[in-house]
Parts: structure tokens; sequence; C-alpha cells
DNA sequence: TAAGTGTATTAACATATATAATACACTATA
DNA sequence: TATAGTGTATTATATATGTTAATACACTTA
């Protein structure tokens, strides 16, 4: 699986799941663990295209769900910025965990499965 | 949401998931649950498509993909029917608990939590 | 003015999902 | 034996989504 780094985030695409979403994703992840400085210029959609192989209008839906929500702004003319409000990226970042337990809760209790079960599988579970 | 009781499973469908798929997951959700018996027979095709108000090939996809995880069993002529052997359930829900526990684990350290972090939130996370 | 930004539009294509219609093979039973 | 009810297979069609491609336009900086 071919990795690219740019910007301080790392790229890595799989066909399994939509481009865009990957790339919103990994941004976002680059961004939640504070792996990239606030108003950072981002690569342009032109070249990040390039590098990650794949059509500017991929990564441009990108981009624009990202300044959606307001992790990314944009400037016409001058390029794409993360943003200066740590605030917005804590805030998604909760949303984002939250979302992400209750997905989990649902699954888990769908499979029968106990609320301490899941606290005691979740211990003995090799965290990555 | 319409939801849907038949043979001690209850059915619900939306449409932001594929139908075949929601089948799948219901029954085997009641399965792992223990809400069905074993060798119990299920409804035919063509019934459970009238009563999901689903086309009947999009049953017999949901009822293949659970033949062929081996928990159900058509015989041709008679019917499909719920497996024989407890242990193919049993096995079957902790590769799906395993996976589960994967994909969150990926998904919060993709956030930057660290385990301890989890465990915390999924102590007073409200478990539905 | 030129080059590099983001943006918008339109077309084309592949794939997945779902429906529809039809036919066939097998089993149980009246 | 005939019939009804099983699962199965095939083909066609429609729709939505994801992706690429080509092109054009607006804005900013140098």
């Amino acid at each position: 699986m071919e990795s690219i780094q740019v910007a301080g985030i790392t790229f890595k695409l799989d066909p399994t799941k939509p481009f865009y979403e990957q790339i919103v994703e990994q941004v976002r992840g680059a961004l939640a663990r504070g792996e990239v400085a606030l108003e950072v210029r981002m690569p342009s959609v032109r070249e990040l295209a390039q590098l990650l192989k794949v059509n500017p209008n991929t990564v441009m839906r990108a981009y624009q769900d990202l300044e959606r929500s307001g992790l990314l702004v944009t400037y016409r003319g001058q390029g794409t910025f993360t943003t200066t409000k740590q605030e917005f990226i804590d805030n998604i970042r909760q949303e984002l965990a939250d979302k992400a337990i209750r997905e989990f809760s649902k699954a888990m209790s769908q499979l029968g499965f106990t609320h301490e079960q899941v606290l005691a599988l979740m211990e003995e579970a090799d965290y990555q």
C-alpha cells in the first residue's frame, strides 16, 4: 500500500472506500491528533491530486467537505489552509468520538453483549 | 419506521443501507442473541419479500449470504432453516465482535485517543 | 501579463443496489 | 398424478454513487 507524506499528513488510499472520504478522514485525523499546525497551507487541489493519483475533482470534493465542517478555509486564488480555531478541531473530534462510541455500542448490543462484557473485552483488546 | 415481526425476528429496514445487508444483520443478530431456536423454518423468500416490501431477489441474496456463513441451511423445495449447530452461531458472533472492536479501536486511535481514554469514555457511555 | 490558485459544468463510464419478469428444479401433498 | 409451494437462475432495466476527463472561468500574486 503506497503511502504519501505531504504537509505533515500521511495519505494512504485503498480502493475499498471512496477516495474523497479517505482524504477527509486522514486530514481530519491529522488535525485531531495535533499533527498539523493551525493556519498551515494545504497542498493545492491539483498538486494533491497528482500526488495521490486521483482526479482533481475528487480532492476538491474532499476539501469542500472539510471546509463545510470548518476544518479548512480556502481563499480563492491563494489556496486552502487549516483552520485558525482550535475549538473547531476539538468539537469535531468530540463529535466523531461520540459517533464511533454510539455505533460500536449498537453493534455490540445487537450481538447480545452486555455493557460489562464490552468493557471487559475492550480492556483485554490490543489497542492499535 | 415500520417494524415487522416474523419467526421471532424483528425486521426494520431503512433506505440508508442496502436492504440485503440489513436483512442479514437482523437475522444474524437474532441468532447471536439466542432469540431464534435452531432448526427453525424461516419464512420463504417470497413471503418475506412481500412482508418487507422488497423484491424476492433481495431476500434471496440475504439468505444466500447467511447460508454461505453457515447460519442458514436451505433444502430445495422445502424451505430455509436456521442452522443445527450452535457453534456456528458462537463463532460468527465472536468474529463480528472482534471486527467491531478492531474498527472501533482504529477509529478512536485515528482521532488521537489513548486506550485508557477510550476505556474511560466507554465506562461513562450509555449503552443502548 | 502570466502562472497558479479554487470553482463550476458537462459528459462519460463502472459499479452497486434494487426491481421486474420469467422460467426451471425440487418437494410435499391432495 | 397434478398442483402448489419451495429455492434457484437468468436477463433486462432503472437509479444512485463514485470517479475520471476536459474545459472554462474568477481570483491573487508576482
